[in-house]
DNA sequence: AAAAAAC
């Protein structure tokens, strides 16, 4: 595949000065690395400066004059910082030799709809990512791509805007990092030179990529990853959220920035301070799009996007990547999108089956109660501390502090995130959870998606969410890495609007359901469960395109009428999802649960993923 | 109705 024909033109920022040639940009701290002292200068791509540019960035600031490479900051090795690192080895170590039956993959159902879809991959050897991203994809134990990963990279690569349906932890930041950072490698002379910033000066930078993400930590952890993929590339990633002193990661900017992950109220406001430009944007990312498009977040994605100086689609390359994406969110993203593919890998929306989904029907006043025998027969088990940490959902901020605190008074070593704390207590409360130092983490739903906490033994929904889906997401912390996982609900007389979609959701995942539940699920669908409150509509677990539904029916290999039919007579998660793959519709088929190569699912089948490396090494 | 997201 010819992907570099797609490639456009170098375009340069507007005000630069100085170019340096990216082989020039990583290697101060060559030496340092445990991947070898090696300063591979034949490595990188060779090409001459381009002319310079007279600065025009709107007379505010300039670019650095003669910015020599060792001017550049210590690039420090992500892979020594980045603690899942030993786990890998270990991991490793422990499994050499074994094999896997990638014959499973085969296995998942995998729908795309749009126009000249490129094929799939089924190697990374397929793809010419470059040297210095297959170095990377090496150092990160990445053998074979995820299936999200083998349909995904191609079409982002031959430069096709995207809607891609898989679930967390299914590979999906690689998936949209991988075609970025290559496809900025393949445009060098774009690449970004630092700003000549001086004090309270301010430069303006122009990343050539954004990405966005709901959640502090989300962008955080996306950085991270980003940054272990762009290791020795030259690309510079760049993170600005709320929370944190903005001086900081404006001094980050300066220093240059080819890809800049982002919470959308700080970038914002590093816009409006003219701080940021999008007008070079080429790459637009949106990782858990449903939820940043949902009614809170549309209002201002839709600013950045379309009134913020960004290039229009078409120009711009746009991916979004989520679980879910209900008809409705889809309408509103196809504003984003131009001649995009539709992706769904995996059985949308699901979860996975080995995650042992418990539902308790508990009381509001006897939660507490409960959950403290649940607590204490856990650590008898000796199913506590730092591998088995246990994650506790509730529905508020308050609610949050108050159990932390009522845990704390009972002994229990509990921490707790929400969003009225502040960034640095956020993190410490993370970092506390992540290490074992709390293996209780009290959260509301900021920690609810797209978090990768290894270790997360047990998820409690101490409070039910109001949605189906924002269950699957909290209950998707647990179960990584080829481990079981176990999820347990307080289900109070609150949540009777949520019976008929759990009990729908359990039985897809084959997990006992109580007879007082389907009780509960029954006579409250007897009513006004078709059409009522679903906040978008049938398919919500939109694993198809809405472009294929009946007022965009243009007659492909679909048979829309039936599907169509499917959500007529029944508005339930199991007929939104049955329904989404025409391959195999049989409920209980065996195909990989939530969403591309779920570890969960592997390892039911008994594939083992972890000595690969896959599983272990974060696949948010 | 709650949560998230800027200062």
């Amino acid at each position: 595949m010819s992907w570099n024909d797609s490639v456009t033109e170098p375009t340069r920022r507007p005000t630069r000065s100085t170019y340096i040639p990216p082989y020039l940009r990583t290697t101060a701290s060559n030496n340092t690395t445990p991947f070898g002292s090696q300063t591979d200068f034949s490595s990188g791509p060779r090409f001459s400066a381009p002319n310079r540019g007279r600065g025009h960035g709107g007379g505010r600031g300039r670019w650095g004059q003669n910015r020599q490479f060792h001017d550049r900051p210590t690039n420090a090795n992500p892979f020594d910082l980045v603690e899942k690192f030993d786990e890998l080895e270990v991991v490793e170590d422990g499994n050499v030799g074994q094999g896997i039956n990638f014959d499973a993959y085969e296995d998942i159902p995998v729908e795309t709809s749009g126009s000249d879809i490129p094929p799939a991959v089924n190697t990374f050897a397929e793809i010419d990512l470059g040297k210095a991203l297959n170095e990377n994809i090496r150092r990160c134990k990445y053998v074979r791509p995820t299936p999200v990963q083998r349909h995904a990279i191609p079409i982002a690569l031959a430069g096709r805007d995207l809607m891609a349906c898989a679930q967390t932890g299914s590979g999906k930041t690689a998936a949209f990092c991988f075609p970025i950072i290559s496809g900025i490698m393949r445009n060098p002379k774009s690449m970004s030179v630092p700003v000549w910033g001086g004090r309270g000066g301010g430069g303006v930078a122009y990343p050539l990529a954004l990405i966005l993400s709901p959640t502090r930590e989300l962008s955080c952890q996306i950085h991270e990853e980003a940054k272990k993929f762009s290791y020795q590339t030259g690309v510079k990633i760049v993170v600005a959220y709320g929370g944190a002193p903005i001086s900081q990661q404006l001094r980050n900017l300066e220093k240059g920035v080819d890809i800049l992950v982002a919470t959308p109220g700080r970038l914002v406001d590093m816009i409006e301070r003219e701080r940021v430009s999008l007008r070079m944007i080429k790459y637009l990312a949106l990782d858990e799009a449903d939820r940043m498009l949902d009614m809170g977040f549309e209002p201002q994605i839709r600013r950045i996007v379309e009134q913020m100086g960004m290039p229009r689609p078409g120009p711009r390359q746009t991916m979004l990547f989520s679980a879910t994406f209900p008809t409705e969110i889809q309408r509103l993203a196809s504003d984003f999108l131009s001649n995009y593919i539709f992706l769904a890998v995996g059985r949308v929306g699901s979860s996975t089956d080995l995650i042992a989904q418990k539902v308790e029907y508990v009381q509001e006043m006897d939660k507490r109660n409960y959950l403290m025998s649940l607590l204490h027969a856990q650590s008898a088990n000796g199913a506590y501390g730092k591998h088995a940490l246990t994650l506790v959902f509730v529905e508020t901020k308050r609610g949050a502090d108050a159990l932390e605190h009522w845990l704390c008074m009972n002994g229990f070593p509990a921490t707790a995130i929400h969003g009225d704390k502040v960034q640095m207590e956020r993190e410490r409360a993370l970092k506390s959870f992540k290490t074992g130092v709390t293996p209780l983490l009290v959260a509301t739903d900021v920690a609810a998606r797209g978090l990768d906490i290894p270790h997360v033994a047990h998820v409690i929904n101490f409070d039910l969410p109001k949605d189906i889906d924002d269950y699957v997401h909290r209950i998707g912390r647990t179960g990584r890495a080829g481990k079981s996982g176990l999820a347990t609900a307080f289900f109070s007389d609150k949540n009777m609007p949520l019976a008929k979609s759990l009990v729908e959701l359990m039985v897809e995942a084959k997990q006992e359901v109580p007879p007082w539940l389907t009780q509960y699920a029954e006579s409250s669908s007897t009513y006004g469960s078709s059409g009522r409150g679903r906040r978008y509509g049938g398919g919500k677990f939109g694993g198809r395109d809405y472009r294929n539904s009946s007022q965009y029916n243009s007659g492909d290999d679909y048979n829309y009428t039936q599907y169509a039919d499917s959500y007529a007579v029944s508005d339930s998660y199991a007929a939104a999802t049955s329904s989404a793959f025409p391959y195999d519709a049989t409920p209980n088929s065996a195909y990989y649960a939530g969403g591309g190569i779920d570890s969960n699912a592997v390892g039911s089948r008994g594939y083992n993923f972890d000595q690969e490396g896959i599983v272990a090494s974060g696949w948010e």
